[in-house]
DNA sequence: CGTATTATTGACCACTCTCAAAAAACGTGG
DNA sequence: CCACGTTTTTTGAGAGTGGTCAATAATACG
């Protein structure tokens, strides 16, 4: 099956008529805080898409033709080297972008965890509006550097911590995106084992391992492989921060 | 020593009268592109400075007053965990840009390594700028892209490289950016063992063994501590990129 | 030239990986 | 709904890459 990136287009808006109205994303979505008219000018350029987990959306090096964003769902991003090793880059979540790319070829490989709703912007018709909406560029600014910034403390964390203090790392990171709002100890888990190896520069045995360690000392619940319940975040930051 | 982002600026401009005239960057200059008037509005907003190696330039949390581009030397950002554990996410030279951050606050320490001379852009004044010239806020989108694509290449390295493809990989890169151009197969090593050690997520006793095997197996000359020559640039490459 | 710093080399060890097997979870069809 | 096969996760034993500690060598600097 061909990545998903040169599909061609669905709908370009609801049945509603309401531009974005399948998109209740608040002050993280891509179009906040834009003018009504250029809210129209962006819905004007994008399609929509569903993908089922498990999806390729595009791989390293196809011709960046598209930016996404995601409205409901999960994704990862990863590189390979030639003997199969991975190395995931990001998981991302609702309110996040990428695809972004310089010289023509995407730097790495996109591909659903979970069912996902995603927006697609053609980058030749998003380049134009950019000039028009100097709001949306600033945005793209800002999301870039949010996004070198995630990139530089995964470095930190890839090399200089512990297997205890990567895992530890994740748990708290995934919590304060995902749980922190809500109010909720419990956090789902859309990856696999080895993509949180791959995520963390691990091997599935040290992830398992580990989390079963954490377990035993009291600092979380495992209801099962997807879910983790954070019973102590503080001692779990500690260890995070390698205190 | 307080870190140099407080301190006062020096003169805007040489005495030569000729805007950037102290910078020969060609096209990898802030300015490149843009019209005189352009490069005019941008000079009276900059202030130049020239460190010594060893400064630090600003610490990470500091108030990010400025974004720095480097015109001559070398510059080493760092994160830092409590207990003094470094990992040096980025090694800079002249046409780099740092200091790009969100929130306030630098994600990281910038320090010289060898005597350096920079282009300092207040912030506040920077962003105003940025709305009246396009040109440059694309420039600097594009930069930060390309920062990005970096640190997901150095993600993998840390993550799933080993010892020897790491010191491999940091050859043929540091080459490919300070030599391929002038055609020499020398290179200048600007930072410590130490500072390679940190950047490579491995010890100075691991980053000096590789060289050294390096070395015994043909592939690179050490004439001093401080220069490597690369002699087999083809299997360097193929070692780096795990075949 | 002497001292301090940095780099190299050596011996040993531990954290994490590899290989292997058991257990659990999942999906499918009867 | 349960039996079956498949996949994923967990657990165990042993090994190896790279780390730690220590000593020597080389270099930089006053």
């Amino acid at each position: 099956m061909p990545p998903l990136d040169t599909a061609a287009e669905r709908d370009k808006s609801d049945a509603s008529g309401a531009p974005c109205a399948h998109c209740d994303m608040g002050e993280q979505a891509f179009c906040h805080g834009l003018s009504p008219e250029d809210v129209r000018r962006l819905v004007a350029i994008l399609g929509t898409a569903g993908v089922v987990a498990g999806t390729t959306i595009f791989r390293e090096g196809d011709p960046a033709l598209n930016l996404y964003s995601i409205s409901a769902g999960a994704v990862k991003l990863y590189k390979l080297l030639s003997d199969g090793r991975r190395q995931i880059t990001a998981f991302l979540f609702p309110g996040d972008y990428f695809g972004l790319s310089l010289q023509g070829g995407y730097a790495y490989t996109a591909e659903a965890m979970a069912d996902t709703s995603l927006c697609r912007f053609p980058r030749r018709k998003l380049d134009l509006l950019l000039d028009e909406i100097p709001k949306l560029e600033k945005r793209l600014l800002g999301a870039t550097i949010h996004e070198l910034t995630c990139a530089q403390d995964q470095m930190l964390l890839l090399g200089r911590k512990t297997a205890r203090e990567k895992v530890a790392s994740f748990l708290a990171g995934l919590w304060q995106r995902l749980c922190a709002k809500a109010g909720t100890s419990q956090i789902f888990l859309p990856m696999s084992r080895s993509d949180i190896a791959d995520y963390l520069g691990l091997t599935i045995e040290t992830v398992s391992r580990t989390l079963t360690s954490f377990k035993k000392e009291g600092l979380v619940s495992l209801p099962d492989a997807s879910h983790v319940v954070i019973r102590d975040r503080e001692t779990l930051v500690r260890i995070a921060e390698g205190g």
